[in-house]
DNA sequence: GATGAATGAGACTTCATTCAT
DNA sequence: TATGAATGAAGTCTCATTCAT
């Protein structure tokens, strides 16, 4: 989507610097399996199949990516980069530490909203990974577990919230997004869902109500 | 046709012929697929193994199992089934709906603990499956949902929880056990975060804490 | 059918002189594998399904039969014997030659008639055969060829017949019955197109119509 | 996309890229696997020899034909084409209807005289088979019984055949035909024995001797 | 003798990967 | 660089046959 927006010097018609004409082409052949990825089971993806859904020949998939595998693992690792740099741009270090947990699971939640393919991609393949998948999740997850635990545990030493866990904090947090994203359901918008669900985590968190109940709502 | 009148011996002099031996076999098989299918990814898990590891032929597998994915499938369902009958056995109505959910997630953790397996291999087929698998974990999730939806719900009414929405509430209670049985580790004993978790979820609920933050962490 | 004739002593219920028992399942086991490997592939054909057809256990075949190619054996061998007994049976050195030529017509056309799931059975499997099957037939065939030769060879001696070759007029009469069972349909009666091929082929071996229209139409 | 721009070159230098290639390839399988259902049941020709056979890899067999049955009609359509196209080109309305009753049964014996292979196969799959094929052998049965049929039609029509059952007759001389091609054995050369079954089947079909004795048998 | 659960060889078919063009 | 025909390893499943009961 953005895609298209920075490597403009695509359309035209000449035998690009082919660095740019090759990266388009990576993401087209990434966009297409991660399509295909989302919701089917991995022997159910063929690498015909997904050179078809790429419009490009089997062949040329191997040109990208060094096996079947690789190219999974690059739709993991490409969009859990996107992700941790999405955080990293959400975060400001001048808020109110309630409001910069508040905003994380936002950030998170439309993250993945807008994302539903990778959503599912990712919500599947958790555990049970070979090992170069594995250490990708891992580090991913750390990455992100880090992020909410420096901010609970910040939150613990200045007072703003109890004593708990922030471990388990985090993992209550991170589970809760997940399970809210795949099975909600569309009866109420995101935005909302995501709303209510900062409310009860910051509760569980032991947050002042009155310091968090009327920032939600307004500017 | 005669069959039926001569050999009505047959069934009369053993213990329980093969109606308790091809059991005991069924059991043998989903135990040792399930102990494959947890770690692997199913395409690595062949019926060849699974069949060294149940310690039987080939063609017997499908004596018990009339494909690979058939067999899939009774592990799914057959575990969900003591799921929910351990839920079943675990209700008690007569206690105060604060200590019904604080044992509803105990019991959910503690069933899922005792069966690492189980757990890694139902939190890794979640979402894309095919029609037959994905109707049993439907199914599965509503009925565990539907559980502690209505004691959140009783709660909400009687003035004992805050008014939350019902279904946001159980899928994160349900999404933070997840997360923790997966990835928390072995830091600290699961009875102590399960306890943990409880209090976390009951403060998000408006639990009164004088309700229960005595009898659980009593300094 | 006509076997439930001849081991009458099947019907009771006593431990019988095994003998007749047995040649009474062997029956039932050939007539059922019969009716499958009349309509079916040999490979679509199962030991499973014939046992179940003919009423007895996947075992009990092999008391009768070793393998299942005896039993496909058993049923070409043992109805070509009853074709051979027919046709000794049929065959009158009194009568004329043209009339003995007409009535092995007939009785070969009225035989197969008479055991459609034989027709369809013997058809089929004519060439490609494994050895032991090409001897069953080539033996028939013969014995089948002969008969008919001998009669032509009689008669062209006799001058009943033109100077044809007995083989050929022989393998031309077999081959225009076999096509007629199968294919002809059942537009006519069988007694009809049987006199019908008799008077062809009469002609064709330049027997004298006016010996042998009469005959055909009246005592 | 862009694939059909970019490599137009592909398609020309070639002298008949694939196309031809590819035909040729099909050619090969067909041939071989012919040979071996030829003289071999359809479950012992595994894909493994036909593979061999064709010299190509098990593999590229499922390129040309999408599995062991689609191979096997392969087989069985290509043939029966080329036995129409042999059947019409033969066919001379110029000459006298007993001259041309007398080529096609020529026609047909040394059709099927120069594709033994084809004639075994032919022969051994008739009835019994799965709907596909047998529609197929349906459909070349008539088409090879119309043009028999039609010309005895017209015989008797104008008087130069007995008023006889057309089907009847045609149905005898394909079975004729076959037999022959079958049994007779090498005593005798095949266009002697083709010329000698004319002359019986024309007996048979009442057309004068004088027309035809001549050039045959004169001694 | 009769049974039918168990066996395991072997078939068909798929599909990731290669490589000549 | 791009293509797609060719490859062949490997997997699922079937089924004739055996044998303990």
């Amino acid at each position: 989507m953005k895609k298209h927006l920075s490597p403009p010097t695509l359309t035209n018609g000449r035998p690009l610097p082919n660095n740019s004409d090759q990266r388009a082409k990576r993401e087209r052949i990434l966009t297409a399996a991660l399509k295909l990825f989302a919701h089917e089971p991995y022997q159910d993806v063929t690498m015909d199949r997904v050179a078809g859904a790429a419009g490009v020949a089997k062949g040329t998939l191997y040109l990208y990516f060094s096996s079947k595998d690789a190219l999974y693992l690059g739709i993991l690792s490409d969009n859990l980069d996107t992700a941790y740099r999405t955080y990293q741009a959400s975060a400001d270090p001048r808020l109110p530490l309630i409001e910069r947990v508040r905003r994380a699971i936002t950030v998170t939640v439309e993250f993945y909203d807008q994302r539903r393919d990778f959503l599912q991609f990712y919500a599947t393949e958790e555990p049970r990974l070979a090992d170069a998948r594995n250490r990708i999740m891992e580090e991913a997850r750390e990455r992100g577990s880090n992020f909410f635990e420096s901010l609970i545990q910040d939150g613990i030493r200045s007072g703003v919230f109890a004593p708990v866990d922030p471990r388990l904090a985090t993992l209550a947090i991170q589970g809760s997004i997940r399970s809210l994203l795949l099975y909600y359901g569309a009866s109420r918008p995101v935005a909302e869902i995501s709303r209510e669900l900062g409310d009860l985590m910051l509760k569980s968190l032991g947050a002042n109500p009155a310091q968090f109940f009327k920032p939600t709502h307004q500017p």
